[in-house]
DNA sequence: GCCGTCCTCAACCAGGTGGTTGACAAGAGA
DNA sequence: TCTCTTGTCAACCACCTGGTTGAGGACGGC
């Protein structure tokens, strides 16, 4: 699970990273400010916030013992190219599916591993 | 992490299962087929599929005793949907940027918490 | 009915994850 | 300097995850 794309779905998997994330799209926040809404220690906030930056979702500042969270947007632009790529196929898939039965009478081979994934 | 969308992240963090979900985007396949590039158990990748199955980005048919897998476009369309928008937003707020910062010395609450964000 | 094929279920295991508490580092301010 | 605020680090814990092996269920073909 070291592959950046990887990390950043990981990293989204988790309902109060996403709303960490939601939150920032309002502008920069400190991380208490970020752990005020959570019946959660600091600490575990501090744990998110430090998944969220290794994802390159985030990163952090420093302003005399503050450390602002900042929000990055290019990671999010790699998933959405990720998952539109596939979904666009799928749907294309479906909607040329009279081709699609016309092939399955000749469809014995398994489907071909051309394409990377990362 | 019971919600539709954080199944949904988390079973795309996995490398071989978006390598199962992009090879599906050329047609249907049974378990044997995908499982047959990977240095892997059958029961591994039946375990892969049963994740993409509960997280709803695939569905598996039955003809006689293969289970045919599906790929399934809607939850794609979730995934993208919630990205985009707080992509979208992130890029508006360094667009505007010069309001931003004029509003920089007024700002000292925290963000506001009335989005969700499942 | 019996065998072979395709697949799932259950038990197990190592390592990761998300939370806790306690200690402490870095700075601002008195 | 002493203290308060802000945040991180480390150790610990319960639970989840991604793999394994072994057993067995469902179905087609002989």
């Amino acid at each position: 699970m070291t592959d950046r794309l990887s990390q950043a779905f990981s990293a989204l998997a988790d309902p109060t990273r996403r709303d960490i994330v939601a939150r920032l799209t309002a502008g920069d926040a400190t991380v208490g400010e970020l752990a005020e809404p959570y019946d959660m220690s600091l600490q575990a906030v501090s744990k998110h916030l430090k998944v969220l930056e290794e994802a390159g979702l985030v990163t952090r500042g420093r302003d005399a013992q503050r450390r602002p969270v900042h929000l990055e947007a290019e990671v999010f632009d790699l998933m959405t190219r990720w998952i539109e790529r596939y979904q666009r196929r799928a749907e294309e898939r479906y909607q040329r599916l009279d081709t699609v039965l016309a092939d399955l009478q000749g469809r014995d081979t398994a489907p071909d591993l051309t394409e990377d994934t990362a």
